[in-house]
DNA sequence: AACGTCTGTTCTGCATTGTGGAACAAGCCA
DNA sequence: TGGCTTGTTCCACAATGCAGAACAGACGTT
């Protein structure tokens, strides 16, 4: 059994902790919040200043991150042909709601937020692009886990330490969803907010991203939530249908399951 | 003295072989585009995928970059002071020019595009958020390298092994760029294509970075440039002093050095 | 269906490579 | 100047990652 390689754990720990210190950093700093030798990460600074991955202040000897990192994601970004044809959409369903508006991408056993346009509103929502959140926690994630296999929710759910009711609730929820076809959620995953989503097909009607609205509890009416619905799942068909998926029949299909 | 962990090293190529190919790829693809052996990028794979810098899709066993970086590189995006103050200045500056509009970073020796708002025209300059792009070349980078400190540019300029005569062009070209405020160059990076810069100093006075308008020959006369040469040094000049940088006599003084 | 030929994955002994403590150098503040 | 940081270098040891070859699946062609 081939074990993970140290050093690109480490080097991977050391950019994690430069990504959350935000600020310039110097080498002991990092290692005690890495919770490595100060040689060490010396000497990991080193090479990823050399790759590019950080970037060293010469006049104060402290490190940041660097540039190479975004040359790498410049194309899983934008590159990515879900967001470019989500991105459209999505400019229209903020114009529309005049709320916060984001995309999420299934990526295994979580969802991770690729694209957010901001509310004009005083008070945002957090969502931070990049960040992993879980598929079984708020509107953005059960809006795909409901048009998932039956067997693998299950595994995620038990994965995830929930017990025994709670899954039975969290199924019933699934269920619903597949009903209605969007999900609402409110302060599950941030007290003092709510957020309604509608699930993105594939051609293959593999369900792989979500379209969500983020708002506030104090904002939200139930007739405001009965709109967003409507307009998150249309953005959300219309996503799903540049994306090859027939919609004729399958979701209804699915549903009715 | 301490050389680079060779781990690392390895793990920065894959990644980059990773961001070039776009589409997924298989473990003996990439280890021969990285010049690897096939179970070592299998190991390297292997850890990158635990600390989500990589993806693998379990059915197809094909990898590609993952959204672990996305998480590093948002605090850096957006993060950077520069970035934020500068959005609303860029976006006045598209509305204007209708044109793509960037934003350069000074990133030591280079610089790398951190900004890029579209034009609507359907052919579009290329220049991806992310790359490193040198400093010597192009007005996004002259606009920079003029305001740097004499003895500095030299040193880069011979670095980039540049001949003596055409070193002494470009410092000529500086001498010019200092003189009016703003650069202009048309199918240097790019045959073709033209730009229009002007630099952005911080509180300090230095030169970090530059505001730029792309466009295409075709499009570009001599009295679009000179409005484009106002409409980039006003924008530069409203980021810098939000900047801290006090206008007064600061560039005039450069200028007339 | 059985074959050859691609894939990706696992194994194993060897030596290379990275490790971490301690020693060194360089700033900074009192 | 002295005592505190800090960042950097050194070096001997052994743990760690290396490469090649063997293994196992998945195609797809005949």
């Amino acid at each position: 059994m081939s074990h993970h390689i140290q050093s690109i754990e480490r080097a991977a720990r050391v950019l994690e902790v430069l990504s959350e210190g935000g600020d310039l950093m110097g080498v002991t700093e990092i290692a005690n919040k890495a919770r490595l030798g100060k040689s060490t990460v010396h000497r990991i600074l080193g090479t990823l200043v050399h790759v590019r991955f950080v970037r060293m202040d010469p006049a104060s000897r402290q490190y940041s991150l660097g540039y190479g990192l975004l040359q790498l994601t410049s194309g899983l970004l934008r590159g990515s042909e879900v967001s470019m044809i989500a991105l459209p959409h999505l400019r229209d369903l903020r114009r529309k709601t005049h709320e916060t508006v984001t995309l999420n991408l299934r990526d295994n056993n979580q969802r991770v937020v690729v694209e957010r346009l901001d509310t004009s509103h005083e008070i945002r929502y957090v969502a931070e692009i990049g960040w992993p959140l879980p598929l079984h926690v708020g509107a953005g994630g059960k809006a795909i886990l409901a048009f998932m296999d039956e067997s693998e929710v299950m595994g995620l759910l038990e994965e995830a330490k929930l017990s025994p009711r709670r899954i039975r609730k969290v199924a019933e929820e699934l269920k619903e969803i597949r009903a209605v076809g969007s999900a609402f959620t409110l302060g599950e995953r941030l007290p003092g907010a709510g957020s309604v989503s509608a699930p993105v097909f594939n051609h293959e009607g593999a369900a792989i991203a979500s379209v969500n609205v983020l708002s506030l509890e104090s904002r939200l009416s139930a007739k405001m939530v009965r709109a967003f619905r409507a307009l998150v799942k249309a953005t959300a068909m219309g996503v799903s249908e540049e994306l090859g998926w027939r919609a004729i029949g399958t979701l209804e299909r699915r549903i009715n399951e």
